[in-house]
DNA sequence: GACTTTTAAATGTCTGACAAATGAATTCTT
DNA sequence: AAGAATTCATTTGTCAGACATTTAAAAGTC
């Protein structure tokens, strides 16, 4: 492991990157443990405090974790599902927040990729992923609910739709596209009439999972992205003429 | 920005994810220029070292940007699609690699959102895209090919395929999926006739994206999947049985 | 043997210093 | 006056040393 001198990157970032490169490389197994700090400054010739910084770096990406005292130090880290599906989901937030992604095109991959777990989930859901479903569509019938539990209960139902494939890959993927897009459906105003046609949509896909047939499911996610964009484009149209005035 | 002096987590931990959150809700904006190290320091009643690491952490993330000299300083970094991709495959990588994912989960979880691909790939493509994959075809029968660079010709073609589909958001979310099978597909050897037998569903997918047909690539993905995951299983097997020996 | 105390090792934090970079302001040159 | 060179202030990068805090093993005590 070490370091290139005549790089003009800063040093902290360049054994950062030596430990990377030694954790996906596998020279560095889970739960070893690293050498001391001050063992690491030695090796790399540097002092404690850039060391520090290193490592925190690698802290930031969930690649190492460290412990106080005795026999503690900084151990390379299991990714876990927990913690990739958090920085998935972060990453894809500030992607769509930062890049301004039109509605359309984030709306277009979410059901694109929802519509390859459809078949899937038809095929190997549980009967508490099902359940889970059923108990977020009658969630999304109550009268009292704020647009903001509204689209939370539309991310715990195709959560469930998702996991219903039974791939922990595949729902760690999903992760990211579907709750990103919670912000962006957060600016949507439900109706009356448009939570009708959404719950109404989410009942025909979860009869389509039940019985098992995938492509209807997939029929109902298309549609359900049809609408969706509709509603947001009407939405918008509605917020630029109130603007006008 | 406040940060809990209860909290038993590390004050550089709580200090940025104070950062973080002030960039994902908005009230930082991309180029915004964060106070100094010596007034964060001050704002937040911390040593310059804390803030630094905290301010490492965010790096990591590529969440801000430093830059030195007067005038210089840390600035919020608007989060562009190759920085987001790196991420996803180093996150993804890291995933599989980790937590002993099967083969077969991860190829069909590739496999399933590259599916989703298809039929937007078979619309929009252009010449261009076209053209990299028939390329990549021919590449991939070329005797002299070592299994590595078959492997990385495979990933090019498949990432043709995906971004010919003129989403970036899904090319951004596939990244993960397609590059962090490389290792894994990196362990199976390509024989003269499993190569040929790859080649002639490239052509076969290649066909359909040519003709505007996405039921029929995915078709010819799904066979593909069929016959990759056959071709591990076969490869596993040689391998038990010699070192059973 | 079970409980308490001590101790050593490690990370977490602080202070103060200097190096290096960098753009602005200033001074010098022509 | 215009342009070139220099100075200067500001900010990040790095270093050294100190102390606080945590933790588990080791030693001591009953």
């Amino acid at each position: 492991m070490k370091i290139d001198p005549k790089s003009s990157a800063d040093l902290s970032a360049q054994i950062a990157k030596a430990i990377r490169d030694s954790i996906i490389a596998g020279d560095l197994i889970v739960d070893e443990r690293l050498p001391s700090e001050a063992e690491l400054a030695e090796q790399f010739d540097v002092s404690r405090s850039t060391v520090r910084e290193a490592l925190k770096r690698l802290a930031a990406q969930s690649l190492i974790r460290t412990q106080r005292g005795a026999f503690g130090g900084a151990f390379v880290n299991r990714l876990s599902y927990p913690d990739a599906y958090g920085q998935q989901i972060t990453t894809s937030t500030l992607l769509l927040s930062m890049n301004d992604v039109s509605f359309d095109t984030a709306c277009e991959a979410r059901y694109a990729l929802e519509r390859s777990c459809a078949p899937l989930s038809a095929e190997r859901r549980t009967a508490d992923h099902l359940a889970t479903m059923r108990a977020e569509i009658f969630r999304q019938q109550q009268p009292g609910l704020t647009d903001e539990a509204f689209c939370a209960s539309d991310v715990a139902f195709h959560r469930a739709l998702v996991d219903g494939a039974d791939n922990p890959v595949l729902s760690y993927q999903l992760a990211g596209a579907v709750e990103a897009m919670q912000p962006l459906m957060n600016m949507i105003t439900f109706t009356a009439r448009s939570r009708e046609a959404i719950v109404a949509l989410h009942t025909r896909i979860a009869d389509a999972i039940e019985a098992g047939e995938g492509s209807d499911a997939c029929e109902g996610l298309s549609q359900l992205e049809r609408y969706t964009v509709e509603l947001a484009r009407s939405v918008m149209a509605k917020r630029a003429s109130r603007e006008a005035s």
